[in-house]
RNA sequence: GGGCGGGUAGCUCAGUUGGUUAGAGCAACUGGUUUACACCCAGUAGGUCGCAGGUUCGAGUCCUGUCCCGCCCACCA
């Protein structure tokens, strides 16, 4: 006999290793079966495990072995990202522990420095997940700037220049002054933030003394006004049109202009105009042939375009000494405090500076595409609401910032003549291998955006676009991908630019929509919550209200923690994190273990090595109510289940597997075949433990292949066991009659009536060891039932005494469909107690008949009601009126004995 | 400012297209070493389904308004 619950740790790792050497998660092409792959979404090599990787990455693994369950040839293809400039920032941070920055030790030794770091603690996410059980195809491992990988990166870059996608250009972009780069929009995060509104008088070139008032809370890019401007219906600011004003620090002459873009009622409804740092200025500026001046620089000091006096100085230093300047000089009329949305750097966490700078971009390709692909439904979001996140997203798409001024990353493949003006494509090179004679070239400084390489993933996990490798990958068999799993924070960031690159890259020319769905990367995306703490808050290292992973995964088993995991992640939705679930988990693995124990009590022998073999050994002419109830019962719940995972929702799937496994199988079915412990009950018991293993296999699957296996359930790996549907086993089970007998709704009635007599025992405050007799009272046809489960009732009453009466007693009763049970508590009934009892439940039992007695006189109910829902309600009142008459019975049988 | 999601038992959540008496787990309480499991079994209690209207024979479910909580997007400087 086995012990009473097992180590996980050592289990799982067992069998991990076995899978492994048996390569149980390699991928085979091998049509005619139906491909099934899923591209992981690759974690940061600087990042750990956490556990939104666990809850992703369990949901990626259930997907992926039951598509191996359902006959599909799965590809799941793991790997990491270079994660540009966290990595970067990570081995900066080494560096000035040395007092160095990256230009001291210059960029080869530089980026083999994060290579060292990669080496050193790049892999640890991915040991993290085996530990968790995904089976992935280990030997199809990428890493984002392995060479084939950053060849197809540049190639994409080639390309897309060569269509006119990519282009170079000086714009303001979102600098980041701490990571000294460039950022996407999307990069930069808005926050509110509590800051100061001054209000800056200019005086009037043309009517000195007078002043023209701007409201603004950048101060300290005063210098770099080049123009303040009204809206051009302003009454207000007629006269002023077509005048100029005094620049009040570097004193200078702008003009006043008209702009629609000034909103008449902000702050005094005239604007500084600042095109060097402001988006808005910045448009007005170019519609004005206006000029910009820079007087922020790089690091976000200030440089001599601000004047001696603040040049070198931060910018927020700034701010406050402008202010001060002005106020000492009269130009500060007022100053209030003022909450506005302020751009962070994501990363850097410090607020982003516009800044005129040479950066290259992407005009999006394919956008119409990439929306039609969702809403001709090729692409299916799951929840579907996200749809309408990303199609907004892309009706307001803005070219996309590529570059970055960092060194760790796939760098630029743009070479420029030495000593040849830059800015003049003439004199540039752009292909993926570079000019044949470098010498005379000099190669762009910059990297590319993370996002860029992460938008071909799935083309390049797959070979992409090296034809020799997309044929060695099963490219054509295995694109496009099936099921996309991950986070609604990343739909722009990646997913979008996923669709877009798998449109746009597989060839050129107008799109049929046959050619949408052959290169869409996947068909469906399935969006998880983000994992909160019980208050509530995102999960995040800072805030230390992230439980590690791994030790979950010591205390509760890597089993534990998937399915705790999952039944606590409705679909799509925020998931508050309770440990609670995950401990519950693993009582579900050892409850599981433990039901395998009950069946060793029985002979073990009889072949369980197939469902054929299982099918044959089935007596049908043995079978009981109770067998034949079970049996039903697993087939509707796997009716249930597929229904459930075919919406993607894992924990409905979970919570009718859980019900049906612990309350009907377990609290009911073994009990009562403990009565019974024939050949015939552990046959039935050997096909549901079966199905109940495959069925709870992707979920857990460690401790699903170690009873499989102990059982002797087949040659081959439970991992690699196919799972036939509700249809296909009932078809195999046809010898079994469900029908005829009404069985499921007989043992509904069974159950029933021991319940309710279990409750009568207990409301008597009658320990549940205690031997008390029990009379039940039935109508002729149902006496028989009773009869035939009369053995197991006393069994599960603990009674010796369970025997028929012809009419009612005065003793406490409940009743039940089946008919009356009256509990002989030997003369220690308490008259008063038990009056009090049945006349609450009668007071119940009369609000329900009224309600139903209204119901049904109701014309227009019974007019438009469907027919069903009348006689559900006329049943109903029937049974409460029955049950009401024999409890006013007994009721008054009990009045005179008082 | 626009959009989305949520408000159901003390807690975390289920509740298909409106239809029998609104469910589960956890926590609480009561009773149990019943020959798989105390990581267990049996039972009890706990809800005016955020609020107000409306549609309907019938509303947790549909409509309108409203109040909270959370998220995303947006150039009021």
């Amino acid at each position: 006999m086995i012990d009473t619950s097992y180590s996980s740790n050592d289990l799982e790792q067992k069998w991990y290793a076995k899978w492994l050497r048996n390569d149980c998660f390699r991928r085979k092409i091998s049509p005619p079966k139906d491909a099934y792959t899923i591209v992981i979404p690759p974690p940061n090599v600087t990042g750990i495990l956490h556990m939104g990787h666990i809850l992703n990455n369990t949901i990626q693994d259930v997907l992926v072995r039951r598509a191996r369950q359902k006959n599909q040839s799965v590809f799941w293809i793991p790997g990491t990202d270079h994660a540009g400039i966290s990595l970067q920032i990570k081995v900066e941070k080494e560096l000035a522990k040395q007092n160095k920055t990256r230009h001291d030790v210059g960029r080869e030794a530089f980026l083999n420095l994060a290579r060292e770091w990669r080496e050193k603690h790049g892999n640890i996410i991915l040991d993290q997940l085996k530990k968790l059980g995904v089976s992935c195809d280990w030997s199809a491992l990428k890493y984002t700037l392995d060479s084939d990988y950053s060849r197809a990166v540049l190639a994409t870059f080639v390309e897309w220049y060569r269509r006119g996608y990519i282009y170079k250009g000086l714009r303001l972009v979102n600098w980041c002054p701490i990571s000294m780069t460039a950022l996407s929009d999307e990069e930069v995060i808005m926050r509110q933030q509590d800051s100061s509104l001054y209000y800056v008088k200019y005086e009037i070139v043309e009517k000195p003394g007078t002043f023209i008032t701007v409201a603004t809370t950048r101060p300290e890019t005063i210098m770099g006004d080049v123009a303040v401007a009204v809206h051009p219906a302003d009454e207000r600011y007629q006269d002023f049109l077509g005048l100029h004003c005094w620049r009040p620090i570097r004193r200078e002459a702008i003009p006043i202009i008209a702009d629609e873009a000034v909103l008449k009622d902000f702050g005094t409804g005239a604007l500084k105009i600042t095109p060097a740092h402001d988006t808005v200025d910045f448009e007005i500026g170019q519609r004005h042939g206006l000029a910009a001046i820079g007087v922020i620089d790089k690091n976000g000091k200030l440089n001599q375009f601000a004047g001696l006096e603040f040049a070198g100085m931060d910018r927020f230093k700034a701010r406050e000494k402008v202010g001060e300047y002005l106020k000492k000089n009269g130009l500060l009329s007022k100053k209030e405090n003022y909450v506005n949305s302020v751009g962070f750097s994501e990363r850097a966490g410090v607020p982003v500076e516009p800044m005129l700078s040479e950066q290259w971009f992407l005009r999006y390709p394919c956008v119409e595409e990439a929306k039609w692909a969702i809403q001709k439904g090729f692409i299916r979001f799951r929840p579907e609401r996200w749809e309408k996140t990303y199609i907004y997203w892309l009706d307001n798409i803005k070219d996309w910032c590529i570059s970055r001024q960092l060194w760790w990353g796939h760098r630029i493949p743009v070479w420029y003549r030495k000593g040849k003006d830059r800015s003049d494509p003439q004199n540039w090179h752009v292909s993926v291998d570079g000019p044949g004679d470098p010498e005379n070239w000099d190669q762009d400084e910059d990297v590319l955006d993370t996002w860029f390489s992460s938008a071909i993933w799935p083309l390049a996990t797959l070979g992409w676009p090296d034809k020799e490798a997309m044929k060695e990958m099963g490219f054509d068999y295995f694109y496009p991908t099936a099921d996309l799993v991950t986070g609604p924070d990343i739909i722009f960031f990646w997913v979008a630019r996923m669709i877009i690159s798998g449109l746009s890259l597989l060839g050129e020319g107008v799109l049929s929509d046959d050619e949408i769905r052959r290169r869409i990367p996947f068909k469906n995306v399935y969006f998880t919550g983000i994992i909160r703490d019980h208050l509530g808050r995102k999960m995040s290292k800072s805030l230390g209200n992230s439980p590690d992973p791994l030790d979950l995964i010591e205390k509760y088993g890597a089993d534990g923690v998937r399915i705790g995991l999952l039944s606590m992640a409705p679909h799509g939705q925020d998931i508050l994190f309770s440990e609670d679930r995950v401990a519950q988990g693993k009582k579900l693995c050892t409850k599981l273990w433990n039901s395998f124990r009950f069946r060793q009590q029985g002979s073990m022998e009889g072949d369980r090595g197939s469902l054929a073999a299982i099918v044959e050994r089935i007596d049908s002419s043995a079978l009981e109510t109770d067998d034949m109830a079970i049996l039903g019962k697993l087939l509707e719940t796997m009716d249930e289940f597929e229904h459930a995972m075919a919406d993607y929702e894992f924990n409905r799937a979970l919570q009718i597997l859980y019900t049906f496994f612990w309350n009907d199988y377990c609290d009911w079915y073994i009990e009562i075949s403990k009565m019974r412990a024939n050949g015939t009950v552990w046959v039935v018991h050997d096909l549901i433990l079966r199905q109940l293993l495959l069925l709870f296999h992707p979920f857990i699957p460690f401790v699903t292949e170690e009873l499989w296996q102990r059982h002797g359930y087949g040659e081959k790996f439970l991992s690699e066991e196919l799972l036939e549907s509700s249809d296909e086993l009932r078809h195999k089970l046809s010898k079994i009659d469900f029908g005829k007998a009404a069985v499921m709704e007989e043992i509904e009635h069974i159950r029933e009536l021991v319940a309710a007599t279990r409750a009568l025992k207990a409301q008597f405050g009658l320990a549940s060891r205690r031997d008390v007799k029990f009379y039940f009272k039935a109508d002729s046809g149902v006496k028989e039932i009773i009869a035939r489960h009369r053995c197991d009732i006393k069994y599960l009453l603990l009674t010796q005494f369970f025997e028929e009466t012809s009419e009612a007693l005065e003793l406490p009763t409940t009743v039940v469909t089946l008919g009356s049970i009256y509990m002989d508590t030997a003369g220690s009934l308490d008259v008063i107690a038990e009056k009090e009892r049945l006349r609450r439940e009668l007071m119940e039992l009369d609000r329900l008949i009224e309600m139903n007695q209204k119901k049904l006189q109701n014309e227009n109910f019974l007019r438009r009601a469907p027919e069903e829902v009348i006689a559900g309600a006329r049943n109903l009142l029937a049974e409460n009126v029955a049950k009401k008459k024999e409890l006013e019975a007994v009721f008054s049988k009990l009045s005179t004995i008082s």
